[in-house]
DNA sequence: TTTTTTATGAAATAATTGTTCCAAAATTGG
DNA sequence: CCAATTTTGGAACAATTATTTCATAAAAAA
């Protein structure tokens, strides 16, 4: 056996990729794929044992152990330390977490403070103040439907983005419903009452959105909206509305909270949809 | 010894959390102990010996043990598993992440409180965890471009579109970089080194966002790097590289504190831009 | 207070895990 | 093609780690 070097070997993750990416060509075959398995899979060496390792990255454990020594470690362990040791997170000193949520205002408050605390403050209100029977009667709206169509725009672009990805991840046929005025209120047209509608709009209201939901009222197509009030034009008394509001620092709103419920109603529609298709056995 | 229950046993840390914080109460004062740092440092839990850990849990091994064993679990190994598994990037199927939200809720929790918990709890752990200084690095980067280029797919995509709304917005150019593996290569060998590239990236990695990352710092375009881990292939020693952890509920990821993170670097992009440009007058 | 029960820690034990060794296979150089 | 060298996998071995045991201390009940 032989060391490649380990004139200076490294001691940290972020210092073991790029070695890694750099000389792995050098290693005979096996070690290869080792090098390659270990900058895919960084977690798997972390938190498993040799013999579990060495079988998913479809080698035996000597070629494991051989691989840590060929980079100038001493054994496996020795590297897995490394490896181990990018994946924790910073040690928590043994003050509570919780009543660090509540320290008291400096005066120079960075941003980053202000926006997390800005986020957390509209999570705990969208927490306190939605009615989880909202929650529920919508998702049971996306859960029966055959197609979700999901529209917004500027701000709310990313939660539409968002809750499309989610609802598909969960195996529910969603479509993004986008485009220019004219062409997006044509699309509108063709939707059918067993369908739904998600819109989702924040002030400044763009007057395409309250096209969009009145067309889909008029057809009998049921409309899930989600916005920053229920002063919305979009808000009508016989859809289902749900309201979040971000708390805003120096103008700007942040998503976070937004982001929360689109995820709650994903999440919800997609448990509904299991327990539909379970007892439709 | 006695099991003060095991009817059932939480084989998930998002459910032994709650279950923990309901009972560790009833339990001896050695295991109450041991329930407060599990609490507060599961990943030591997940990466650790019992040696290693009871010591710094200030207990002894077999108290340790026998906590495992006073919830409910075959030993410690057995209960070390749970807090290794919610530590693990590899996602399981979503199927499954759905049926093991329908079973009964023990600690009867709403999909919402569920979510809304976990979203503050990773903004809070991002506010404290985070470098101010390395936002201010990344962000005099975006400053400092004449364009910024945007890239990420999958769950990173909402960010992506949120980043480049707000910068546009705040009057930084920025363009999106979208498109199929081999488009969107070739339209990142177009940057040059007065511009830069925000590159957004979540476990399970996609071989696509690296290729990205490597062009770029090839060609000497600075690259910012947005991940939940040290550990993503993204991560080097040579780039701004933020990163952001969020709490997994049953599986699910949320994308609150990342879109924190995305404002403040928007934010304070825009406001060193502006201090730049009033001192050139 | 005394008795009984429960909780705790140290050490012995059992189990698991990492490591080394060596023969066989593969590769390389002549 | 053959010999020398390197690489590889399996099994024996050594080390570490989890677990159990048991005597003792603490707490609760009588």
């Amino acid at each position: 056996m032989q060391e490649i070097q380990n004139l200076s070997l490294p001691r940290t993750y972020s210092d073991l990729k790029p070695w890694l990416q750099e000389h792995y060509r050098d290693l005979p075959k096996r070690l290869q794929s080792v090098a390659v398995f270990a900058l895919h899979n960084p977690d798997v060496i972390a938190l498993n044992t040799v013999a579990v390792i060495s079988e998913q990255a479809g080698v035996t454990p000597s070629t494991m152990v051989r691989f840590a020594k060929s980079i100038g470690y001493k054994g496996f362990s020795d590297m897995q330390e490394v490896f181990q040791q990018s994946m924790r997170h910073v040690p928590q000193p043994y003050s509570e977490r919780l009543s660090s949520m509540q320290r008291p205002a400096e005066h120079e408050q960075s941003v980053l403070s202000q926006f997390s605390q800005a986020a957390m403050e509209s999570i705990s209100r969208l927490e306190q103040q939605t009615d989880e029977a909202a929650i529920k009667q919508a998702s049971l709206q996306l859960a029966g439907a055959r197609t979700v169509y999901i529209a917004g725009q500027g701000r709310a672009d990313p939660v539409v983005n968002y809750l499309h990805y989610t609802l598909v991840k969960l195996g529910i046929h969603a479509t993004l419903l986008q485009g220019t005025s004219p062409t997006i209120t044509d699309k509108a047209r063709m939707l059918r009452p067993d369908e739904v509608l998600v819109a989702i709009s924040f002030s400044p209201y763009t007057a395409n959105t309250k096209e969009l939901v009145d067309v889909c009222l008029a057809n009998g197509v049921n409309v899930v909206a989600i916005t920053d009030s229920t002063l919305s034009p979009i808000a009508r008394t016989d859809d289902y509305h749900l309201e979040v509001l971000e708390d805003e620092v120096n103008g700007f709103r942040g998503l976070s909270a937004t982001m929360c419920l689109a995820l709650c109603l994903a999440v919800e529609a997609g448990k509904q949809r299991a327990e539909r298709q379970e007892s439709s056995h």
